[in-house]
DNA sequence: ACCTGAACACCGTTCAAGT
DNA sequence: ACCTGAACACCGTTCAAGT
Protein backbone atom coordinates (compact mmCIF):
# COMPACT_ATOMS: atom_id res chain seq x y z
CA UNK A 1 0.00 0.00 0.00
CA UNK A 2 1.07 3.53 -0.81
CA UNK A 3 1.33 6.06 2.30
CA UNK A 4 -0.98 8.26 2.09
CA UNK A 5 -0.48 11.91 3.59
CA UNK A 6 -3.55 14.11 5.35
CA UNK A 7 -2.67 16.90 3.20
CA UNK A 8 -1.76 16.30 -0.51
CA UNK A 9 1.70 18.05 -1.45
CA UNK A 10 1.07 20.05 -4.71
CA UNK A 11 3.54 17.54 -6.79
CA UNK A 12 2.64 13.97 -6.48
CA UNK A 13 6.03 12.75 -6.28
CA UNK A 14 5.87 9.82 -8.82
CA UNK A 15 2.53 10.37 -10.43
CA UNK A 16 3.43 8.43 -13.56
CA UNK A 17 4.24 5.61 -11.61
CA UNK A 18 1.20 5.90 -9.83
CA UNK A 19 -0.93 5.85 -12.71
CA UNK A 20 0.33 2.65 -14.68
CA UNK A 21 -0.04 0.53 -10.91
CA UNK A 22 -3.48 2.36 -10.45
CA UNK A 23 -4.67 1.59 -13.77
CA UNK A 24 -3.05 -2.10 -13.99
CA UNK A 25 -5.20 -2.87 -10.89
CA UNK A 26 -8.31 -0.83 -12.66
CA UNK A 27 -7.69 -3.48 -15.53
CA UNK A 28 -7.59 -6.49 -13.15
CA UNK A 29 -10.27 -5.83 -11.43
CA UNK A 30 -12.97 -4.41 -13.82
CA UNK A 31 -11.07 -4.82 -17.30
CA UNK A 32 -9.63 -2.42 -20.09
CA UNK A 33 -13.13 -0.68 -20.72
CA UNK A 34 -13.17 0.66 -17.29
CA UNK A 35 -9.67 2.40 -17.61
CA UNK A 36 -11.04 6.12 -18.23
CA UNK A 37 -7.70 9.26 -17.27
CA UNK A 38 -10.30 10.38 -15.30
CA UNK A 39 -11.09 7.88 -12.84
CA UNK A 40 -6.98 7.38 -12.39
CA UNK A 41 -6.79 10.99 -11.70
CA UNK A 42 -9.89 10.86 -9.29
CA UNK A 43 -8.08 8.10 -7.41
CA UNK A 44 -4.91 8.87 -6.94
CA UNK A 45 -6.31 12.47 -5.87
CA UNK A 46 -4.76 14.48 -8.58
CA UNK A 47 -6.23 17.24 -11.32
CA UNK A 48 -8.14 15.24 -14.52
CA UNK A 49 -5.43 17.16 -16.73
CA UNK A 50 -2.20 15.89 -14.62
CA UNK A 51 -2.15 12.61 -16.37
CA UNK A 52 -1.18 14.69 -19.80
CA UNK A 53 1.86 15.63 -18.18
CA UNK A 54 3.25 11.85 -18.05
CA UNK A 55 1.05 10.60 -20.97
CA UNK A 56 1.01 12.76 -24.13
CA UNK A 57 -2.50 11.02 -24.94
CA UNK A 58 -4.83 7.66 -23.59
CA UNK A 59 -2.99 5.56 -25.93
CA UNK A 60 0.32 6.31 -24.40
CA UNK A 61 -0.61 5.25 -21.05
CA UNK A 62 -1.92 1.77 -22.86
CA UNK A 63 1.20 1.30 -24.80
CA UNK A 64 3.18 2.14 -21.48
CA UNK A 65 1.41 -0.75 -19.32
CA UNK A 66 1.69 -3.51 -21.97
CA UNK A 67 5.16 -2.86 -22.37
CA UNK A 68 5.35 -3.47 -18.79
CA UNK A 69 3.73 -6.24 -19.54
CA UNK A 70 6.14 -7.58 -21.74
CA UNK A 71 9.12 -6.93 -19.90
CA UNK A 72 7.10 -9.07 -16.91
CA UNK A 73 6.65 -11.47 -19.14
CA UNK A 74 10.50 -11.46 -20.59
CA UNK A 75 11.46 -11.97 -17.16
CA UNK A 76 8.94 -14.30 -16.20
CA UNK A 77 10.60 -16.59 -18.74
CA UNK A 78 13.87 -16.15 -18.29
CA UNK A 79 13.35 -16.66 -14.84
CA UNK A 80 11.47 -20.71 -15.71
CA UNK A 81 14.24 -21.25 -18.25
CA UNK A 82 16.37 -24.04 -17.15
CA UNK A 83 18.95 -24.92 -20.00
CA UNK A 84 20.00 -27.43 -17.99
CA UNK A 85 16.77 -29.78 -18.26
CA UNK A 86 16.25 -32.22 -21.12
CA UNK A 87 13.92 -30.84 -24.10
CA UNK A 88 10.57 -31.96 -22.81
CA UNK A 89 10.77 -30.68 -19.58
CA UNK A 90 12.21 -27.46 -20.57
CA UNK A 91 9.88 -26.64 -22.97
CA UNK A 92 7.04 -27.30 -20.07
CA UNK A 93 8.75 -24.87 -17.70
CA UNK A 94 8.68 -22.12 -20.25
CA UNK A 95 5.09 -23.12 -21.08
CA UNK A 96 4.10 -23.53 -17.74
CA UNK A 97 5.59 -19.80 -17.13
CA UNK A 98 3.47 -17.74 -20.37
CA UNK A 99 0.46 -19.94 -19.45
CA UNK A 100 0.64 -18.91 -15.89
CA UNK A 101 1.44 -15.03 -16.69
CA UNK A 102 -2.06 -15.61 -18.41
CA UNK A 103 -3.73 -16.46 -16.16
CA UNK A 104 -2.52 -14.43 -13.81
CA UNK A 105 -3.00 -11.24 -16.02
CA UNK A 106 -5.32 -11.91 -18.61
CA UNK A 107 -6.51 -8.34 -19.32
CA UNK A 108 -3.07 -7.05 -19.26
CA UNK A 109 -2.69 -10.07 -21.78
CA UNK A 110 -5.18 -8.78 -24.58
CA UNK A 111 -3.99 -5.11 -24.32
CA UNK A 112 -0.28 -6.41 -24.82
CA UNK A 113 -1.47 -8.27 -27.99
CA UNK A 114 -4.37 -5.78 -29.57
CA UNK A 115 -3.19 -3.72 -32.66
CA UNK A 116 -1.17 -0.98 -31.26
CA UNK A 117 -1.26 2.29 -33.63
CA UNK A 118 1.30 4.70 -32.17
CA UNK A 119 4.69 3.98 -33.77
CA UNK A 120 6.38 5.60 -30.94
CA UNK A 121 6.04 3.12 -28.85
CA UNK A 122 6.18 0.23 -31.11
CA UNK A 123 10.53 0.54 -31.39
CA UNK A 124 10.41 0.13 -27.11
CA UNK A 125 7.80 -2.72 -27.33
CA UNK A 126 9.08 -4.47 -30.37
CA UNK A 127 12.91 -4.92 -28.19
CA UNK A 128 10.57 -6.26 -25.38
CA UNK A 129 9.06 -8.66 -27.42
CA UNK A 130 11.99 -9.98 -28.83
CA UNK A 131 13.44 -10.74 -25.18
CA UNK A 132 10.09 -12.82 -24.70
CA UNK A 133 10.57 -14.71 -27.88
CA UNK A 134 14.68 -14.96 -27.30
CA UNK A 135 13.60 -17.40 -24.35
CA UNK A 136 12.02 -20.17 -26.43
CA UNK A 137 14.25 -18.92 -29.24
CA UNK A 138 17.53 -20.03 -27.35
CA UNK A 139 15.72 -23.59 -25.82
CA UNK A 140 14.58 -24.13 -30.30
CA UNK A 141 18.83 -23.62 -31.27
CA UNK A 142 20.07 -25.76 -28.25
CA UNK A 143 17.69 -28.30 -29.17
CA UNK A 144 18.93 -28.39 -32.87
CA UNK A 145 22.44 -27.87 -32.55
CA UNK A 146 21.80 -31.64 -30.74
CA UNK A 147 19.77 -32.94 -33.01
CA UNK A 148 16.69 -33.22 -30.89
CA UNK A 149 14.85 -30.14 -32.84
CA UNK A 150 13.98 -30.56 -36.58
CA UNK A 151 16.79 -28.40 -39.16
CA UNK A 152 15.42 -25.64 -40.27
CA UNK A 153 15.25 -21.70 -39.78
CA UNK A 154 14.93 -21.68 -35.90
CA UNK A 155 12.90 -18.22 -36.11
CA UNK A 156 10.46 -20.45 -38.16
CA UNK A 157 10.43 -23.33 -35.59
CA UNK A 158 10.30 -21.17 -32.63
CA UNK A 159 6.92 -19.17 -34.07
CA UNK A 160 5.13 -22.80 -34.01
CA UNK A 161 6.09 -23.49 -30.77
CA UNK A 162 4.77 -19.48 -30.49
CA UNK A 163 2.00 -19.90 -31.98
CA UNK A 164 0.68 -23.09 -30.01
CA UNK A 165 1.44 -21.99 -26.47
CA UNK A 166 0.12 -18.21 -27.59
CA UNK A 167 -3.26 -19.80 -28.63
CA UNK A 168 -3.47 -21.75 -25.59
CA UNK A 169 -2.53 -18.57 -23.24
CA UNK A 170 -5.33 -16.38 -25.23
CA UNK A 171 -8.16 -19.49 -25.13
CA UNK A 172 -7.21 -19.09 -21.20
CA UNK A 173 -6.73 -15.79 -21.24
CA UNK A 174 -10.24 -14.87 -22.63
CA UNK A 175 -12.29 -18.24 -20.99
CA UNK A 176 -12.50 -20.25 -23.93
CA UNK A 177 -10.78 -22.32 -22.00
CA UNK A 178 -10.72 -22.79 -18.32
CA UNK A 179 -7.30 -21.66 -16.69
CA UNK A 180 -7.76 -25.18 -14.44
CA UNK A 181 -8.12 -27.29 -17.75
CA UNK A 182 -5.79 -25.22 -19.67
CA UNK A 183 -2.89 -25.48 -17.01
CA UNK A 184 -3.93 -28.88 -16.19
CA UNK A 185 -3.75 -30.19 -20.16
CA UNK A 186 0.01 -28.22 -20.58
CA UNK A 187 2.17 -31.55 -20.23
CA UNK A 188 0.06 -33.56 -22.93
CA UNK A 189 0.09 -30.25 -25.04
CA UNK A 190 3.84 -30.00 -25.42
CA UNK A 191 4.21 -33.06 -25.57
CA UNK A 192 2.09 -32.94 -28.68
CA UNK A 193 3.66 -29.75 -29.88
CA UNK A 194 7.25 -31.72 -29.88
CA UNK A 195 5.78 -34.72 -30.79
CA UNK A 196 3.60 -34.15 -33.00
CA UNK A 197 -0.44 -35.56 -33.73
CA UNK A 198 0.47 -38.31 -36.21
CA UNK A 199 1.02 -41.44 -34.39
CA UNK A 200 4.90 -42.31 -34.16
CA UNK B 1 -23.51 1.02 -51.99
CA UNK B 2 -26.47 1.70 -50.50
CA UNK B 3 -29.32 3.92 -52.16
CA UNK B 4 -29.64 7.10 -50.73
CA UNK B 5 -33.51 8.08 -51.03
CA UNK B 6 -33.55 11.94 -51.26
CA UNK B 7 -36.28 12.45 -48.78
CA UNK B 8 -35.46 9.51 -45.29
CA UNK B 9 -38.71 7.86 -44.26
CA UNK B 10 -39.33 8.13 -40.66
CA UNK B 11 -38.99 4.60 -40.24
CA UNK B 12 -35.61 3.40 -41.15
CA UNK B 13 -36.79 -0.22 -42.60
CA UNK B 14 -33.67 -2.65 -41.06
CA UNK B 15 -31.69 -0.09 -39.36
CA UNK B 16 -30.56 -3.06 -37.35
CA UNK B 17 -28.67 -4.90 -40.12
CA UNK B 18 -27.82 -1.30 -41.15
CA UNK B 19 -26.32 -0.19 -37.79
CA UNK B 20 -24.15 -3.73 -38.06
CA UNK B 21 -22.88 -3.25 -41.92
CA UNK B 22 -22.10 -0.12 -40.74
CA UNK B 23 -20.20 -1.14 -37.42
CA UNK B 24 -18.53 -3.91 -39.08
CA UNK B 25 -16.85 -1.22 -42.44
CA UNK B 26 -15.87 1.41 -39.25
CA UNK B 27 -13.97 -1.69 -37.38
CA UNK B 28 -12.11 -2.55 -40.68
CA UNK B 29 -11.60 0.92 -41.80
CA UNK B 30 -10.33 2.75 -38.15
CA UNK B 31 -10.37 0.00 -36.32
CA UNK B 32 -12.59 -1.05 -32.67
CA UNK B 33 -11.45 2.44 -30.99
CA UNK B 34 -13.22 4.26 -33.66
CA UNK B 35 -16.60 2.66 -33.41
CA UNK B 36 -19.37 5.34 -31.31
CA UNK B 37 -23.48 4.33 -31.28
CA UNK B 38 -23.74 8.41 -32.09
CA UNK B 39 -20.91 7.92 -35.68
CA UNK B 40 -22.98 5.13 -36.36
CA UNK B 41 -26.48 6.92 -36.24
CA UNK B 42 -25.17 10.12 -38.12
CA UNK B 43 -23.46 8.09 -40.59
CA UNK B 44 -26.96 6.22 -41.01
CA UNK B 45 -28.86 9.44 -40.89
CA UNK B 46 -31.29 8.21 -38.10
CA UNK B 47 -31.22 10.36 -34.23
CA UNK B 48 -28.42 9.49 -32.06
CA UNK B 49 -31.14 7.79 -29.02
CA UNK B 50 -32.35 5.03 -32.73
CA UNK B 51 -29.65 2.28 -32.10
CA UNK B 52 -31.14 1.93 -28.75
CA UNK B 53 -34.13 0.31 -30.20
CA UNK B 54 -31.94 -2.89 -31.39
CA UNK B 55 -29.56 -2.75 -29.05
CA UNK B 56 -29.73 -2.19 -25.52
CA UNK B 57 -26.26 -0.65 -25.15
CA UNK B 58 -22.71 -1.00 -27.19
CA UNK B 59 -21.83 -3.99 -26.10
CA UNK B 60 -25.01 -5.89 -27.46
CA UNK B 61 -23.62 -4.27 -30.66
CA UNK B 62 -19.93 -5.78 -30.24
CA UNK B 63 -21.46 -9.14 -29.17
CA UNK B 64 -23.93 -9.56 -32.36
CA UNK B 65 -20.68 -7.95 -34.65
CA UNK B 66 -19.02 -11.07 -32.68
CA UNK B 67 -21.84 -13.48 -33.38
CA UNK B 68 -21.87 -12.56 -37.24
CA UNK B 69 -18.03 -13.12 -37.09
CA UNK B 70 -18.01 -16.57 -35.76
CA UNK B 71 -21.31 -17.39 -38.55
CA UNK B 72 -19.31 -16.32 -41.29
CA UNK B 73 -15.66 -17.95 -39.94
CA UNK B 74 -17.82 -21.63 -39.09
CA UNK B 75 -19.27 -21.09 -43.02
CA UNK B 76 -15.90 -20.47 -44.44
CA UNK B 77 -14.59 -23.13 -42.74
CA UNK B 78 -17.32 -25.60 -43.52
CA UNK B 79 -16.47 -24.44 -47.00
CA UNK B 80 -13.03 -25.38 -47.02
CA UNK B 81 -13.19 -28.60 -45.77
CA UNK B 82 -13.01 -31.63 -47.92
CA UNK B 83 -13.27 -34.73 -46.10
CA UNK B 84 -12.34 -36.81 -48.89
CA UNK B 85 -8.54 -35.22 -48.47
CA UNK B 86 -5.85 -37.20 -47.21
CA UNK B 87 -4.98 -35.88 -43.64
CA UNK B 88 -2.51 -33.11 -43.70
CA UNK B 89 -3.63 -31.49 -47.19
CA UNK B 90 -7.01 -31.55 -45.61
CA UNK B 91 -6.01 -29.38 -42.09
CA UNK B 92 -3.95 -27.37 -44.72
CA UNK B 93 -7.23 -26.44 -46.06
CA UNK B 94 -8.66 -25.06 -42.48
CA UNK B 95 -5.90 -23.68 -41.65
CA UNK B 96 -5.75 -21.72 -45.17
CA UNK B 97 -9.44 -20.63 -44.35
CA UNK B 98 -8.96 -19.53 -40.84
CA UNK B 99 -5.94 -18.17 -41.41
CA UNK B 100 -7.77 -15.91 -44.32
CA UNK B 101 -10.20 -15.44 -42.29
CA UNK B 102 -7.76 -13.56 -39.52
CA UNK B 103 -6.04 -11.51 -42.40
CA UNK B 104 -9.42 -10.07 -44.19
CA UNK B 105 -11.38 -9.50 -40.73
CA UNK B 106 -8.11 -8.62 -38.10
CA UNK B 107 -10.23 -6.05 -36.28
CA UNK B 108 -13.25 -8.16 -36.32
CA UNK B 109 -11.33 -11.27 -35.12
CA UNK B 110 -9.99 -9.36 -32.07
CA UNK B 111 -13.76 -8.35 -30.66
CA UNK B 112 -14.64 -12.27 -31.68
CA UNK B 113 -11.63 -13.32 -29.04
CA UNK B 114 -11.59 -10.40 -26.36
CA UNK B 115 -13.41 -11.05 -23.26
CA UNK B 116 -17.04 -11.28 -23.49
CA UNK B 117 -19.26 -9.88 -20.21
CA UNK B 118 -22.83 -10.02 -21.06
CA UNK B 119 -24.01 -13.82 -20.44
CA UNK B 120 -26.86 -12.94 -22.64
CA UNK B 121 -24.90 -13.26 -25.82
CA UNK B 122 -22.61 -15.99 -24.42
CA UNK B 123 -25.19 -18.95 -25.29
CA UNK B 124 -25.97 -17.82 -28.70
CA UNK B 125 -21.99 -16.83 -28.91
CA UNK B 126 -20.84 -20.64 -27.59
CA UNK B 127 -23.08 -22.20 -29.94
CA UNK B 128 -21.75 -20.60 -32.83
CA UNK B 129 -17.90 -20.55 -31.29
CA UNK B 130 -18.91 -24.97 -31.53
CA UNK B 131 -19.87 -24.89 -34.89
CA UNK B 132 -16.16 -23.47 -35.71
CA UNK B 133 -14.98 -25.54 -33.82
CA UNK B 134 -16.71 -28.35 -35.41
CA UNK B 135 -15.12 -28.30 -38.19
CA UNK B 136 -11.55 -29.47 -36.86
CA UNK B 137 -13.26 -31.64 -34.04
CA UNK B 138 -14.59 -33.83 -37.51
CA UNK B 139 -11.23 -34.05 -39.02
CA UNK B 140 -9.70 -35.40 -35.84
CA UNK B 141 -12.14 -38.08 -35.42
CA UNK B 142 -12.28 -39.22 -39.15
CA UNK B 143 -8.21 -39.22 -38.71
CA UNK B 144 -8.29 -41.17 -35.47
CA UNK B 145 -10.87 -43.66 -36.78
CA UNK B 146 -8.08 -43.85 -39.15
CA UNK B 147 -5.35 -43.87 -37.29
CA UNK B 148 -3.47 -41.09 -38.83
CA UNK B 149 -3.75 -39.01 -35.44
CA UNK B 150 -2.93 -40.53 -32.33
CA UNK B 151 -5.53 -41.79 -29.89
CA UNK B 152 -6.87 -39.55 -26.90
CA UNK B 153 -9.83 -37.40 -26.48
CA UNK B 154 -10.37 -35.84 -29.59
CA UNK B 155 -11.59 -32.81 -27.59
CA UNK B 156 -8.23 -32.28 -26.48
CA UNK B 157 -6.50 -32.80 -29.29
CA UNK B 158 -8.49 -30.78 -31.35
CA UNK B 159 -7.89 -27.87 -28.85
CA UNK B 160 -3.93 -28.15 -29.56
CA UNK B 161 -4.81 -28.24 -33.36
CA UNK B 162 -7.34 -24.80 -32.84
CA UNK B 163 -4.25 -23.45 -30.73
CA UNK B 164 -1.69 -23.47 -32.94
CA UNK B 165 -3.98 -22.28 -35.52
CA UNK B 166 -4.97 -19.61 -33.49
CA UNK B 167 -1.89 -18.48 -31.98
CA UNK B 168 -0.63 -17.93 -35.91
CA UNK B 169 -4.34 -15.87 -36.79
CA UNK B 170 -3.90 -13.64 -33.97
CA UNK B 171 -0.30 -12.96 -34.93
CA UNK B 172 -0.92 -12.38 -38.48
CA UNK B 173 -4.28 -10.34 -37.15
CA UNK B 174 -2.53 -8.43 -34.39
CA UNK B 175 0.63 -7.57 -37.08
CA UNK B 176 2.95 -9.44 -34.34
CA UNK B 177 3.92 -11.67 -37.89
CA UNK B 178 3.38 -10.42 -41.49
CA UNK B 179 0.10 -11.45 -42.94
CA UNK B 180 2.21 -12.66 -46.15
CA UNK B 181 4.58 -14.62 -44.28
CA UNK B 182 2.08 -16.16 -41.93
CA UNK B 183 0.57 -17.49 -45.30
CA UNK B 184 3.31 -18.36 -46.67
CA UNK B 185 4.74 -20.69 -43.95
CA UNK B 186 1.43 -22.21 -43.44
CA UNK B 187 1.74 -25.59 -45.17
CA UNK B 188 5.19 -25.62 -43.41
CA UNK B 189 3.29 -24.91 -39.99
CA UNK B 190 0.46 -27.65 -40.35
CA UNK B 191 3.50 -30.28 -41.42
CA UNK B 192 4.92 -29.45 -37.66
CA UNK B 193 1.77 -29.04 -36.15
CA UNK B 194 1.10 -32.63 -37.61
CA UNK B 195 4.35 -34.07 -37.26
CA UNK B 196 5.84 -32.48 -34.21
CA UNK B 197 9.23 -30.53 -33.72
CA UNK B 198 11.42 -33.29 -32.97
CA UNK B 199 12.70 -35.39 -35.61
CA UNK B 200 11.62 -38.51 -36.92
C1' DA C 1 9.08 21.23 -13.77
C1' DC C 2 4.65 20.04 -12.45
C1' DC C 3 -0.10 20.71 -11.61
C1' DT C 4 -4.96 23.18 -11.70
C1' DG C 5 -9.42 24.86 -13.51
C1' DA C 6 -12.08 26.03 -17.13
C1' DA C 7 -13.39 25.09 -21.67
C1' DC C 8 -14.45 22.33 -25.80
C1' DA C 9 -16.11 18.69 -28.38
C1' DC C 10 -17.26 14.52 -27.91
C1' DC C 11 -19.48 10.07 -25.69
C1' DG C 12 -23.49 6.30 -23.88
C1' DT C 13 -27.91 6.00 -21.94
C1' DT C 14 -32.58 7.25 -20.62
C1' DC C 15 -37.19 8.91 -21.36
C1' DA C 16 -41.11 11.66 -22.44
C1' DA C 17 -43.06 12.85 -26.58
C1' DG C 18 -44.05 12.46 -31.39
C1' DT C 19 -45.45 9.58 -36.02
C1' DA D 1 -43.58 -0.46 -33.31
C1' DC D 2 -40.19 2.77 -34.16
C1' DC D 3 -37.94 7.04 -33.85
C1' DT D 4 -36.84 12.04 -32.03
C1' DG D 5 -35.01 15.72 -28.97
C1' DA D 6 -33.64 17.07 -24.75
C1' DA D 7 -31.26 15.95 -20.71
C1' DC D 8 -27.74 13.81 -17.75
C1' DA D 9 -23.49 12.20 -16.39
C1' DC D 10 -19.66 11.03 -18.11
C1' DC D 11 -15.28 11.14 -21.33
C1' DG D 12 -10.22 12.86 -23.62
C1' DT D 13 -7.61 16.78 -24.71
C1' DT D 14 -5.92 21.49 -24.62
C1' DC D 15 -4.22 25.64 -22.52
C1' DA D 16 -3.71 29.72 -19.85
C1' DA D 17 -2.68 30.35 -15.27
C1' DG D 18 -0.92 29.18 -10.84
C1' DT D 19 2.97 27.02 -7.41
Amino acid sequence: MVRMPESRPYHHGDLRAALLATAERTLRDRGAGALSLRELAREIGVSHAAPGRHFKDKQALLDALALTGFERLAGALESADDPGLPLEPRLAGLAKAYLGFAVENAALLELMFTRKHDPDASAQLAASVDRSVGSFLRLVADAQARGEIVAGDPERITLVAAASLHGLAAFAANGSVPAEQALAGLDEHVHHLLHGLKPR
